[in-house]
DNA sequence: TGATCGTTGTATCGGATCGATACATCTGTT
DNA sequence: AACAGATGTATCGATCCGATACAACGATCA
């Protein structure tokens, strides 16, 4: 679900359609680039619903500090005023999206249920927003995911005949099964470190600069 | 594309529709179940521009000896024949699926025509069927997704502001480029195997070879 | 006996998503 | 000035998905 994607990134400050997109390529986890196809009209269904508004502002005005928390309305004449008055060529128009408490809710929501089959894209999306859950709905969503991986995996092991595929496809199906044992690894890991971290829950809360790997080379 | 993995599996025998999802999840590299939603309208779409026949026939049935090369409509007879004869029940009844000599050309066409955004479910689908592609193509094909999976790594390694993401989320985004290392480093391995399988031929020119940043095409 | 449950199997519906495309503005290069 | 490329919004048809319905079969258990 984008509603989830694009919700998650509004309340981390208001956002443009184009911003959105870029975000969720290196913000977030997702590996294929989502398409405007898709950005846009989730955009318009959320706004319409209430749970985002829109503000078309020009270019080169200051992001966030001018209008404490117009709306939609206010927030078009406001740049229309400022495109006939301060700016005298009217530049690029952007729509710019709040997200609303209607829309808080909504996130919510969406990140405490649990999905149906629960793929890669989708567990990767919560877990990217998991600061937003509580650390024992946090732990389950981990497991469950650890748990589906099992289940392929033994699928996997029980019911493929791999003497009778080819070289080519026998190379994609171990490559898979590899894949699958890679991140169920990782999921063992990162459940490590969430009971590590309720252990002792109560000490420095600075994580965001901790530790770099030196990612600036190559 | 669904067309392709479906003609694809059809090359090595017919089969009814939820045998052919069976073996999109094990024998090729789909993670994810594929939805019968989209099966059926694609060998529906697929039935009614020729690509394949349907069949239908009666369990028990012996898989494919009984008919030469019976059509549809003729095998639905022979269907509703043996149905009345030597079967006594009206047994579950599957739709098997045969590919045409006009599917095997589109087959053909499908996987030798580069898709433009070449995401891992497409490529793992094309390198499933590397065996019916030329060594040349096969090589172009792994070299192309290289290209793409360098690509990405070097975004991410320039935009990604990774001190300002919380710890979930930089979780997600370092396995995700890990991910794509280790799946650069498969494919190196892959046409390396490659490489030493062409060693039969003589190579007179080979250009692309060692310029890994190369895109010829395009 | 039959009652219930899981598996196999085909099919459709509405909505979500995609790829392509169009259009417009800004920025940098030659 | 001319051109290319990044930025930005938007729409279209086709495709894909999740949910659901329906039906026949096998197995298990009371």
């Amino acid at each position: 679900m984008l509603d989830l994607a694009i919700l998650g990134l509004l309340q981390e400050g208001d956002l443009h359609g184009y911003e959105i997109r870029r975000r969720m390529r290196d913000s977030l986890g997702l590996t294929a680039n989502i398409s405007f196809g898709s950005l846009y009209p989730a955009l318009a269904r959320l706004e319409a619903s209430g749970a985002v508004t829109a503000t078309e502002r020009a270019a080169g005005v200051a992001p966030l500090s001018s209008g404490a928390a117009m709306g939609s309305l206010s927030g078009e004449l406001a740049a229309l005023r400022a495109r006939r008055t301060s700016m005298a060529r009217p530049k690029k128009s952007k729509k710019v999206y709040r997200i609303t408490p209607a829309g808080q809710a909504y996130f919510a929501e969406l990140l405490a249920t649990p999905t149906s089959p629960d793929d890669a894209r989708n567990f990767s999306l919560r877990l990217s927003f998991a600061r937003h859950l509580a650390p024992d709905v946090r732990l389950a969503l981990l497991q469950r995911r650890r748990a589906q991986l099992v289940d392929r995996l033994t699928e996997v092991s029980t019911s493929a005949r791999r003497e009778e595929l080819d070289v080519y496809a026998r190379c994609v199906v171990e490559h898979t099964e590899e894949r699958v044992r890679h991140d169920i690894a990782w999921l063992d890991g990162l459940m490590a470190a969430e009971s590590q971290r309720s252990t002792h829950h109560s000490i420095s809360q600075d994580p965001s600069v901790g530790h770099s790997m030196a990612p600036a080379n190559e």
